[in-house]
DNA sequence: GCCAACGTTGGC
DNA sequence: GCCAACGTTGGC
């Protein structure tokens, strides 16, 4: 059992995005960084991950999710009308994948980047490490229950 | 294979 | 809006 952290601008796909999406659920679609898309080619059904707003006035992790499927080849990447479109990715030999999500429930509390950057059980986590980009990432056991201990703190 | 140039990410 | 850090591209 792995867990996870999503990133998502809030303005492009927010939690709430997802809460009001047809199930709750939706492919994780758009991931073009190959670090990432390994990360998505692990996760497994029922896994859980953090789902983070990047990109925002308080960038901060707002809530949790659940895998409900694991990849399968991102269509996003076929569609020569979708910005995620590339041409080097094909159905016969597809370069980009998803996976399937559905919401679990937000924090109490959303944590903010600058809370989780103060908390040394979470200095090697990829998202406070000075310069990272990576939009998927593994968050271990000791970290995601360092985390949720912060949700009532914050 | 090197590396400069470029485009993107994302915190601030 | 700025810009540092990063990943990718492509000439050589």
């Amino acid at each position: 059992m792995s867990y996870w952290l999503l990133k998502s601008e809030p303005s492009t796909f927010s939690i709430e995005h997802l809460i009001a999406s047809p199930n709750k659920t939706t492919s994780w679609d758009g991931v073009r960084n190959y670090q990432a898309r390994n990360y998505l080619k692990l996760m497994k059904k029922n896994e859980l991950a953090f789902f983070y707003h990047s990109n925002c006035a308080v960038p901060s992790i707002v809530g949790i999710v659940k895998i409900t499927s694991e990849f399968y080849p991102d269509a996003t990447a076929f569609d020569i009308m979708s910005p995620y479109y590339d041409s080097k990715s094909t159905s016969e030999n597809p370069r980009w994948f998803v996976v399937g999500v559905e919401f679990v429930r937000t924090l109490n509390d959303p944590i903010p980047l600058f809370l989780l950057k103060e908390n040394p059980l979470l200095k090697e986590l990829p998202l406070v490490k000075k310069g990272s980009r990576l939009s998927v990432m593994p968050v271990s056991e000791n970290e995601w229950n360092s985390i949720l201990d912060m949700e009532n703190y914050s």
